[in-house]
DNA sequence: TTGACATATCGTAAGATTACGATATACTAG
DNA sequence: CTAGTATATCGTAATCTTACGATATGTCAA
């Protein structure tokens, strides 16, 4: 019932509260759907969460999150399409390191609300 | 290569730079992880934003959202199961409202990822 | 009651995500 | 060069997500 309801409301219709969403910010909250996408895993956070504190290399954070060497490198690399790290190598290693400021924010939050307890 | 390697590093293994990732933090980010899940859409993100300034019907929100009703009111059942959101009857109407104070903190910080300008 | 409106739920099909094993590439030591 | 180490990629199957249309429930107005 909300299909195609754009005209000045007409006299018997509801009242509009709102305004339809502009397509900017439906767009923009898209990309940000795809990033938080790219966050919504356990090791993935678990990894984010290593890497505000310093470089790992893939075998690394596979060890750390119990996880085989190609799986870590496969959700490293998601992360690295997306923008939020970047690696460079290093003989045979590959250091990951986090390439986005705003990482570290939303991570504060999300550590907030979920690392504490008291629920 | 990081199958089972729980032992205290042998003579001639690599240096042993991270202990395991806690199984209690792994559990945490896992519940994190199935939050930012219930976030990572764009039509879910606009709600929240909505949301996050007074209280909405299913209608409204489909209609800004450009979304059947159907459609949003599955949205907003998902958020609402995970805990964001919770809902009050009026009449015919149903009222959802946020109901995690942590939302406002993590919607902050994507709007100011990606809702503005300079990339 | 009946009918209309508002929301919710269900079954389903298309598409995305995930982990896995196998293989490929990159590099180094010998 | 060869073997071994570290990482990356690929094909695949199992699982999850999504939107859709149809139907169900809940509420009010006449």
């Amino acid at each position: 019932m909300a299909k195609t309801m754009t005209q000045p409301a007409k006299p018997g219709s509801r009242a509009r509260l709102i305004r339809p969403c502009p397509p900017e910010t439906l767009a923009a909250f898209g990309q940000a759907a795809e990033c938080l996408k790219a966050l919504a895993h356990p090791v993935r956070l678990r990894m984010v969460q290593l890497l505000l504190q310093g470089r790992y290399t893939v075998g690394e954070l596979a060890e750390d999150c119990a996880v085989p060497d190609n799986v870590a490198s496969e959700n490293l690399r998601l992360m690295q399409r997306c923008g939020f790290l970047a690696s460079e190598r290093d003989g045979r290693r590959v250091y990951y390191h986090v390439a986005e400021s705003h990482l570290k924010n939303i991570m504060t939050c999300i550590e907030e609300r979920f690392l504490t307890r008291s629920k």
